[in-house]
DNA sequence: TTGACACGCAACCAAACAGTTACCTATCAT
DNA sequence: ATGATAGGTAACTGTTTGGTTGCGTGTCAA
């Protein structure tokens, strides 16, 4: 499989809790932060948000490495690309009719 | 709330499981099929299919109308347009680039 | 070396989920 | 009218899920 190949079924799953995707927006707006950072504020054990990063790292949107005694994790986006390209783009004529003008108004403009 | 607004948890969840996405992508090739037509093919019972349906007529990705004895389904794309533009797309430094080299290459295009 | 701290692991629990079976209702064609 | 067809409703079931509690392990600092 190609590096960082995904299983579109995890990824999906993965996506479909609201603390999970809260977690990727964490990382997102802060890459490599611990377990108890991200644990921080939330309404849950840490037990439960270590779970939710496992199915995380499952769905390959997350990776961590541990150094000393902590836990430091990363997010990888390439899954969530990838199912925008293979799954999602096919929905979107708004999309389509976005990148459209898109290249209107860039024909139309001179640089 | 916006004609064809949907709540974000709902789309994910429906967007979870398989089947359903199977039956997306049913309705993505043939608009307006029956029930029964959508049941075809299928390991499943139709009751199944019914529920499925049902569970994403809550999350505005599907609806239908009554055509004497048949129902007929039709696919609402707006809800995975919009995931992808308010959530997706922040996650997709790819698909930015892509835009960008797009941008470049209409810049250097002369009509 | 001994707490304190960060995390790992496992058992347990309630609720949600995906699916079934069984039966009921409405519509169409003959 | 009546049978066949398309779909509706509901009860029930096994499994998954999201969360907990309790306790164990490894690491750092005083």
């Amino acid at each position: 499989m190609v590096p960082g190949a995904s299983d579109d079924d995890a990824v999906f799953k993965a996506l479909a809790d609201a603390s999970r995707r809260q977690l990727l927006d964490r990382l997102h707006r802060q890459n490599g932060q611990t377990l108890n950072e991200l644990c921080d504020g939330l309404a849950m054990t840490r037990q439960a948000v270590a779970k939710h990063l496992a199915i995380l790292k499952d769905a390959n949107l997350v990776s961590w490495k541990r150094q000393g005694r902590e836990r430091l994790h990363y997010i990888n986006p390439v899954p969530i690309n990838e199912i925008a390209e293979r799954w999602i783009s096919k929905f979107e004529q708004p999309r389509l009719q976005a990148l459209a003008r898109l290249k209107k108004s860039l024909e139309g403009e001179e640089s």
